[in-house]
DNA sequence: TCATTCACG
DNA sequence: ACGTACGTGAATGAG
């Protein structure tokens, strides 16, 4: 496929504006100079530089003179008011700074950015490149067309000439006429006055032009609107002319001077060193960098070293440990070599079993566990880790029980901030320390050409193991400090005894009948041809079903059904939408049961039975404890969090979780967890007290919003107070409730507004936590679990709401996860103490799964809920439901 | 690698 | 005037 050069256009004037009001304000150099509009420009500039990697590019800007518009319009944009006063002492430096980027920045009286960005683009156009402009403005939606694009960095969309027709209703070329009539009060242009968007896009697809349309005016039906047209005939002349952008403009450049060449990073680093944009500084750098202290690190390769290695490690009483393994699941992983630190930048490792051609004899892996295994397993001396879950099951499974852990970076990185999203050990170094530790790709290669670490050279190895631990003890001692008060009491009294607690659940792992899923794998199989055999039938064709994009050839394209909902790429076929289309044609449906099919055969019946440890017999899942931004777990590798419950294939699925011979599986599950949660944070008295009457919530809800008795209560109803309770705790809106229960967002709204009417406390709690968040600039749970929310504060209304809905749900949901996360904790200390053999396996939100023998049965079941319900006091009380069975499907 | 879809809470 | 429910992980197709 030919490869066409890029032309990116960027729109710099009304960029300088949107980052301005984007950016939070008080944003300022050490001068006193707001910077703020700088930084977001900057920011703008870097992404589409990096993602796009233009060949062509220009940043174009509006000359402070008047235009040829001003000449035809006295009024033209005399609406604008001053600059903003943060702004102004920014302006001269945007043309610098795109110029430090080696970008040409134009600019040129009497004509505005449009006109210049239009010339060029059509110029870019005939000279055969693809042309995006970068920009807010849908005045410049006019220049769009099969090579020309309108990127919105800021809502990350680009627009093409669909985006155009969905935007106004009408193509790229009769913008401008559909202008005419809207007007745009932003620039003062006046347009037609009591023509909005949709009834000027209607005129315009029936007429075609302004002209065409005056000419016609008695075809209009509606007296109203044609005596509108017709009153400002001349404003929608004049609002034609101005809208209508420029492309014959006079420039002295051509689109060769526009060749981008890759910028100097020298000089935008003196530029952001000058406005104090200290974390833009490249990376690449090396004065950025903290100099390396010299590393101490040492191979152990004799007895001598090993002995004098654990009497120093003995007497500090403290170090750091990490493991090199075959594997990065745990359950299958066999130890390549230890390394150990208790010193800053000192460091040793230990290979124990790498094998490669020539390499040196090694210290016995067996021996030397036994004579580690004192120190490892000594409560008293404190070991500090990197993600020390992995290292804990590794050690266990070669039979060392590691106890005594002190500290684990990863954890105490999530409870700083849950919501980056890693928390690794390189990115953490770079951040935290400056500091840039060896790749593992580095040492072991990627992709078709990795190696295992045992085949990795024990030199290497030994840089980028040692580094590990070290590069952890700095860790400890650079971040103990940090967490402080309630967020030190979160993680020393529930995170870090929550490690162990899962370490057993995905050692003790789930058994699984496989025998029943391949059985069930193959009726599936059956089934799913037999639905690929119909589909093909009604389509008339054969084509990929999982294919989105073919799928969407098929249904909107070759049956002309309608396009419900968009997605970035293209057109959605998702459940929603297929189910609207149901009701048009018969393939939709035998879609929905494909899938069904597909996915479960696909995701659990195949891929399960693969997932049984050879060893153990039984699956192996790992919880994650620091991906949830909210607190919660999350379970990969597999996930068992995600297994079918709802449909009736998925019961079956879920009835092949099974027990060992002689034991049963008791399943345990908070009921309405969060939204007791949500009464107790509230303190609502209605809904407090239906939580106390023991009632379904949902129809006590809708009897109360209806003034009835709960016995009065349809299905229907009860559906609908559901959905609002969980649009509560969702953050609710009315859109979201309309969709959810297919009603219009009027109706949802007016439901919405009895439910608060009734709940007064909850809407009051609602705003109150978002104001709250918003001044702390973070989220809190019951049990001072923080979730950093930074768009509360911004000037970007979507995503301000986005975070205010967040702000909401999650000291909801974050709060069940604490409460959850307590429950564990304590039984799992009470079944130690009462030297059960019951077994927790699963946790999936508001539910525990355990195996246990029959004979504890009835101690296990009591014990379970007095430690769930008793987690934490709330003023609606925990309530468990349990339930015992041969497998999962029985005991939920 | 990204986007879409869908399984669960 | 804007575009919407909260939190996850895995399979799949397409670039």
């Amino acid at each position: 496929m030919e490869t066409r050069k890029s032309l990116y256009l960027i729109d710099g004037s009304s960029y300088i504006f949107r980052a301005f009001f984007a950016v939070r304000q008080n944003l300022s150099n050490s001068k006193g100079m707001p910077t703020n509009a700088l930084y977001g420009f900057v920011n703008m500039l870097q992404k589409v530089v990096r993602e796009k990697k233009p060949d062509y590019l220009s940043v174009i800007f509006d000359a402070k003179e008047k235009t040829f518009r001003h000449e035809m319009y006295t009024e033209y944009k005399a609406n604008r008011s001053a600059p903003p006063e943060d702004l102004v002492p920014q302006f001269p430096y945007f043309e610098p700074l795109v110029q430090s980027f080696n970008i040409v920045s134009l600019k040129k009286p009497g004509f505005e950015a449009d006109d210049i960005i239009g010339t060029l683009a059509k110029q870019g156009e005939s000279s055969g490149l693809d042309v995006t402009i970068v920009s807010g403005d849908k005045d410049m939606m006019q220049l769009i067309s099969p090579n020309v694009c309108m990127l919105d960095t800021m809502k990350n969309k680009t627009f093409g000439i669909d985006g155009v027709i969905e935007k106004f209703g009408v193509p790229p070329e009769k913008v401008i006429e559909a202008m005419a009539l809207i007007g745009d009060s932003s620039d003062n242009i006046p347009g037609v006055k009591g023509i909005g968007p949709k009834n000027a896009a209607d005129l315009i697809k029936r007429f075609d032009t302004l002209e065409n349309l005056y000419d016609n005016l008695d075809l209009i039906d509606k007296k109203k609107q044609r005596e509108k047209i017709e009153n400002d005939r001349d404003n929608a002349f004049l609002s034609r002319k101005l809208v209508t952008i420029d492309i014959d403009v006079k420039l002295d450049v051509t689109i060769e001077d526009l060749k981008f060449q890759s910028p100097d990073q020298k000089k935008i680093n003196e530029f952001f060193k000058e406005l104090e944009f200290d974390s833009l500084i490249v990376d690449s750098e090396e004065e950025q960098e903290t100099p390396a202290e010299e590393k101490e690190y040492k191979t152990i390769f004799d007895e001598v070293s090993l002995q004098q290695l654990i009497s120093d490690l003995e007497k500090a009483g403290e170090f750091a440990v990490d493991l090199e393994t075959t594997s990065k699941r745990p359950m299958q992983a066999e130890i390549v070599g230890i390394s150990f630190s208790h010193k800053t930048s000192q460091a040793y490792y230990i290979p124990l079993a790498h094998r490669y051609l020539g390499a040196p004899k090694q210290l016995d892996k067996n021996e030397t566990l036994k004579k580690l295994k004192p120190i490892l397993e000594n409560p008293k001396v404190k070991k500090y880790g990197h993600n020390i879950k992995y290292d804990l099951i590794v050690f266990r499974n070669e039979g060392v029980n590691l106890d005594g852990i002190g500290f684990d970076s990863m954890l105490a990185s999530y409870i700083l901030n849950p919501s980056k999203n890693n928390h690794n050990m390189d990115d953490l170094a770079w951040e935290l320390l400056k500091y840039k530790t060896v790749q593992y790709k580095d040492v072991a290669g990627s992709g078709a050409k990795q190696i295992g670490f045992e085949e990795v050279e024990i030199d290497k190895a030994t840089d980028y193991a040692a580094e590990d631990s070290d590069v952890t003890w700095t860790f400890k001692e650079k971040m103990e400090p940090l967490l402080q008060d309630e967020t030190l009491d979160l993680y020393i009294n529930m995170e870090v005894p929550l490690i162990k607690v899962l370490a057993d659940i995905e050692m003790a792992g789930v058994l699984l009948d496989t025998n029943k899923l391949k059985e069930l794998s193959k009726r599936l199989e059956v089934d799913l041809i037999e639905a690929e055999e119909e589909i093909y039938e009604v389509a008339g064709e054969k084509f990929a079903i999982n294919s989105p994009k073919q799928l969407s050839q098929i249904l909107f394209e070759k049956l002309e059904l309608p396009v419900i909902k968009k997605t970035k790429t293209g057109y959605s076929t998702d459940v929603s939408v297929l189910e609207e289309l149901a009701e048009k044609h018969p393939l939709p449906e035998k879609i929905l049961i494909y899938r069904q099919l597909a996915k479960l055969k696909s995701t659990y019946v195949d891929t399960l039975p693969e997932e049984v440890n050879s060893k153990t017999g039984r699956v192996h899942t790992s919880f994650n404890q620091t991906v949830a931004a909210t607190g919660r777990l999350s379970s990969s590798d597999p996930n068992l969090q995600n297994i079918p419950i709802k449909s009736d294939i998925g019961k079956e699925i879920r009835s092949a979780f099974i027990v060992e011979d002689g034991n049963t599986m008791f399943s345990a599950d908070y009921s309405q967890i969060e939204l007791r949660i949500m009464a107790h944070l509230s303190d609502d008295p209605a809904l407090i007290e239906a939580f106390k009457k023991g009632e379904d919530v949902h129809s006590r809800t809708a009897a109360e919003i209806l003034g009835r008795s709960i016995e009065d209560i349809g299905e229907s109803e009860r559906r609908m107070a559901k959905a609002v309770n969980f649009g509560i705790i969702y953050g609710l809106s009315a859109f979201g409730l309309s969709r959810q229960l297919k009603i219009s967002p009027k109706e949802a709204k007016a439901f919405i507004d009895q439910y608060f009417l009734l709940y007064k406390n909850v809407k009051t709690f609602m705003e109150e936590t978002v104001q709250e968040s918003a001044k702390r600039g973070y989220t809190k749970t019951l049990m001072n679990r923080k979730r950093y929310l930074p768009d509360l504060n911004s000037k970007n209304h979507q995503a301000r709401k986005a975070a205010e809905r967040i702000a909401i749900n999650s000291p909801v949901q974050g709060s069940a996860a604490d409460i959850i996360k307590a429950a564990m904790i304590n039984l799992h200390r009470k079944l130690k103490e009462a030297k059960m053999h019951a077994q927790m396996i699963l946790q999936v939100h508001d539910e525990l799964v355990f195996e246990c023998s029959s004979k504890e049965k009835s101690t296990l079941e009591q014990l379970v809920k007095q430690e769930m319900e008793g987690a934490y006091d709330l003023k609606a009380p925990l309530i468990v439901d349990t339930g015992w069975g041969s497998n999962w499907n029985e005991a939920h």
